[in-house]
DNA sequence: GTGATAAACAAACAAGTGTTTGTCTTTTTC
DNA sequence: GAAAAAGACAAACACTTGTTTGTTTATCAC
């Protein structure tokens, strides 16, 4: 009984980006909510953390019984493991795309900087989940998430790797620091506010690149 | 019947700095156990979140029944918005008394992101709850919880605004950026790696007063 | 000592939790 | 058209959740 959960973590999986599963040969059955059920646990996940939600809430919207999860997963921690698994890939394909054009390394960090906020502040998709979850919450599965995790965020390893820096600055710092303050900013960013979640990837490497101690700029 | 958590969240609060419920007029009873409550409660909500804390799991270690803790808070999110208080409380005391001695602006910033790093990271504190518990797990105390941490960071909103800064760099977003990163380090800190809270804090700012443009530094 | 009150116990409550089991219908395959 | 598998229903399971209620013990003021 293969399960989509089963599907190893860091090859290309099996959900389309449509969320429709692929077929394995011929066209796929009709009267498939698995793609639905995805999408309500990633609201739901994205929206309450993993504990506060209930199998029943997720399901339920879908027009599902709360039995009827546990044909496609094992455990509400494997479930969590596909939505994670479905963010990781849409937010490293929407990364790839925006830096792929790029090559001046500021250019292109900036170009990574913009679509990782873009795709995290964007309530209706996957990518919030990779964000806010921590592994831990879902012991079954934590290792896969972290692993998951560090295979998106090895982007910017590279990113950072390629600018040119001056030797007193730890890359690994600098990542940390610039990574975090994006992560964070589901906490406090404002969907009606004045700011687009591009326009503050902007600006948070703006001010990384500028003096801040000298009067110009 | 006045309870603990119908202190104003912006007075000093009851709490002794040692945890002890301050006398009323003579000494307090012996057998109270409300102390050793708060401290579990603080540690149980800063490892698993506010959802995934049972309140036996709270109550248990200190030799309580789950119903005595109804006797001290009405609810389980008041507790946590006790804890929450003294969370505050604690990490503002540390800030403010690390910038206390020192006046020259970006001085005075190392010395309060260094005292918010180390509270924070501090796995037994109360402050790690402020960091780590989002006010919407709690409906009944929500809006207490942004009132405090609100009244916490507006250090940071001094601190920053008397930096002497280029005109091009928005305030706002330069604090964002550094009480984010600082905030999202909970997420990776090991207390057994080679840094101690207070030299990422040094690094953080640091890199912020660095021309990282420009070879030299 | 006496009355009042603080602090907790003991035991249950109703509701909700993730999950299992057995059955039934629909779709695909041959 | 028959066999097989996919997909979901229906109904319960055992357990945990936050909370309430009535009672009991310890401490205080007088």
């Amino acid at each position: 009984m293969t399960k989509l959960a089963d599907v190893p973590a860091d090859l290309p999986s099996r959900i389309a980006p449509s969320v429709a599963p692929a077929p394995t040969k011929g066209a796929r059955r009709s009267h498939n909510r698995l793609p639905q059920l995805l999408d309500e646990a990633a609201r739901v996940f994205a929206r309450c953390g993993f504990a506060a939600s209930s199998v029943r809430e997720i399901v339920e919207p879908v027009g599902m019984l709360p039995g009827s999860l546990y044909y496609h997963f094992e455990t509400k921690d494997e479930l969590l493991a596909a939505v994670y698994s479905e963010g990781v890939r849409r937010i490293s394909l929407r990364v790839d795309e925006a830096i792929a054009p790029v090559s001046e390394p500021w250019a292109r960090l900036e170009a990574g900087c913009v679509a990782h906020l873009t795709a995290m502040l964007d309530r209706t998709d996957y990518s919030q989940v990779v964000i806010r979850i921590r592994p831990d919450d879902a012991p079954l599965v934590a290792a896969q998430l972290v692993q998951l995790r560090q295979s998106y965020e090895r982007r910017f390893l590279a990113l950072i790797d390629a600018l040119p820096l001056p030797p007193s600055v730890h890359r690994r710092d600098l990542r940390l620091l610039l990574l975090g303050a994006m992560n964070w900013s589901q906490t406090w960013f404002d969907e009606d506010g004045p700011l687009v979640p591009a326009q503050i990837a902007q600006r948070f490497v703006g001010i990384l690149k500028t003096n801040l101690q000298s009067p110009k700029g």
